[in-house]
DNA sequence: GCATCCACTGAAAACGGTTTCAATCAATTT
DNA sequence: AAATTGATTGAAACCGTTTTCAGTGGATGC
């Protein structure tokens, strides 16, 4: 079946409000009256004459001329990390169901973890007249992100956090999730406990999962009999082989007991997963495994992948949510909104039967 | 290190053209040709003095002003069927980094996999004074882009063809990608061979590929001996116990042929994947699978997954340099820029040893 | 019957840029 | 020395909206 045409060829040029305008006899005020204010001020005549008018030139406004007079543009800015990141892409694809609800348009700026690039990203965004912004960046240069709240444009972060910022700020509950996850590899048998990171430098999510780690392992040290614990940031220069090594370590300080780890995120529980697979060691049986974000491909790596699955669609969901409602004037001071995350248990977190 | 704050205090509003001028003393026409045309019509002095002043009030164009004047928005349009789908992410990736190089913003429009909101996404987006279009959509109603096309903006497709469009298209080489694909499992010595794929419907690649299967097939049935094939798809409402099906029937046809499957990309695969699983078949060794679409996650699945990887980033960013060539004047026929795939064979293609 | 009020509507001024057109002025030509 | 030229610059119009301000008309109050 052929897609079917439009009767009237289309005219070349949008139409504007002061074509419309002619070919219903009214002036552009008139126009703009029905547009904005439906028929509350129209004589009932007159605003079904501009009606058809509409219809016939099939116009819409200009939403740039529009951003122009009025100040407001109808766009959200949204600065991602990275979006090769699962989880980012998730954020985005909840943002956006929000901000289309709400009529707002999102306006995508990655990063593509170059940090260097944050001012850039904000200040694009400013000059296209964005109403406000959701942050998942990478905490570098936090300048930035404070001059566009100075500027008066609300900003809500997602996961990453700036703390001299006052902000909305949406996130997975770290502290919680961590103590769910080393609670479940303790629970599962394992003893000799490894947290594996990216780099820490200023990243919040990351500090705040392995500090989670650190204080989870010294509150449990006492009621739970020959557990340890420690942790270890993959360098950016040759993560492969650090990482080998620092799995061979955690094997011999393991002794007797069984290893365990918990990976901050996605990549890096790739990067364990890799690791193991050259060293020739078995997920679960040799070493534990529970990593941070749940994928489509969780079930199938291995024995299956053990996650804490964030609720990504919601983290999403609720920035934008959070972000419109301070657009349309709300009043608060910042918030902080921590949603809990899900274990899903599989076969890394089992070891063999003895 | 606390982050650096300015000196003055920033201004509140934006700075515009005219707070420019009277700062520097000159007219408005003088900042703008400063702006646009540099020094080529200014004096010196007058230059240096517009200069300082944007500098002191670190000024930047509003680019809706500019737009709405200029006709040209410096943003480029790119509608994508499903930003959760990898490749669509990846292409995304590529094409943006091309348009920064050349000035240009992305405005991301995401489907969701809803073919219904095509033509609300171009219209949106034409509203926005998009200059040109990437479009990798889902094809059900080619009507919009046909329009857009119409008003003027050029579009460029992306692995997904409109046949009844006038436009760049830019793709991978599906038919040797299959081709390359089909013969790897048969001279890894799989002899009766199945094509799973989405709906075919209209969608060009799924097209495209399982014709070039059938193709390879029919070709191939007198050189090879004992070679099958036959094609899969996967219906919207149950694809799983379908598709367990579908893998029993497989194997009872193939007798003592080594069945072999070609999916037609990656959530296909993990669907695959995922029935074998349930019905514990061993990869590569019950069944093999060569899978459309190279993942991070590849290696790690089962023996590991062959995946026929496709050149994701040149594929955005082509799209993306075709179409500022447009942006840029140029007048060609419709072109069309086939990319090749790289084979990357992994243990789901390898049989048991005999 | 005339002043007052109200409800609608149109003309015009913004918004922040770009571009045309005209004006100025120094330098050159005669 | 007067006229012509060319290079710079400013004033004003315009892009497509919204919004203020003023004006029109009919309905009401006396």
């Amino acid at each position: 079946m052929p897609t079917r045409t439009p009767v009237r060829t289309a005219p070349l040029a949008r139409a504007t409000i002061a074509d419309v305008a002619r070919q219903a006899g009214v002036s552009k005020a008139t126009v703009s009256r029905f547009l904005n204010h439906r028929d509350k001020l129209l004589t009932k005549g007159i605003a079904t004459r501009v009606e058809v008018a509409i219809a016939a030139l099939s116009y819409s406004p200009n939403p740039m001329a529009q951003a122009l007079k009025r100040g407001r543009s109808r766009l959200i800015g949204l600065v991602v990390a990275d979006v090769s990141n699962p989880f980012s892409v998730a954020v985005l694809r909840g943002a956006e169901k929000a901000c289309q609800q709400a009529g707002y348009l999102l306006m995508l700026f990655n990063l593509g973890n170059d940090s260097g690039r944050e001012r850039e990203a904000i200040e694009t965004l400013t000059a296209y007249q964005v109403e406000g912004f959701i942050l998942n960046t990478l905490g570098q240069d936090g300048g930035a992100a404070v001059e566009a709240a100075r500027h008066g444009k609300p900003v809500v972060l997602v996961d990453r956090r700036h703390h001299d910022m006052r902000a909305d700020f949406v996130s997975l509950d770290n502290a919680d999730a961590v103590r769910m996850g080393a609670r479940h590899l303790v629970e599962a048998g394992y003893r000799e406990l490894l947290f594996v990171s990216e780099p820490v430098k200023d990243v919040s999510p990351r500090e705040e999962r392995k500090s989670a780690f650190c204080r989870y392992i010294s509150e449990s040290e006492n009621s739970i009999t020959n557990l340890h614990g420690s942790t270890f940031e993959s360098m950016a220069d040759d993560p492969e082989t650090e990482l080998s090594n620092a799995l061979q370590c955690l094997r011999q300080s393991a002794g007797e007991r069984l290893p365990g780890i918990l990976s901050s995120n996605a990549v890096v529980t790739l990067r364990v997963v890799a690791a193991m697979t050259r060293l020739g060691l078995r997920l679960g049986t040799d070493i534990g495994l529970v990593g941070f974000d749940e994928t489509e491909w969780s079930p199938y790596v291995g024995p299956g992948l053990s996650t804490i699955a964030q609720p990504t669609d919601d983290l999403g969901r609720i920035a934008a949510d959070c972000l419109i409602e301070r657009l349309k004037g709300l009043e608060l001071p910042p918030r902080q909104i921590l949603l809990s995350g899900r274990l899903m248990p599989r076969g890394s977190s089992v070891p063999a039967p003895t």
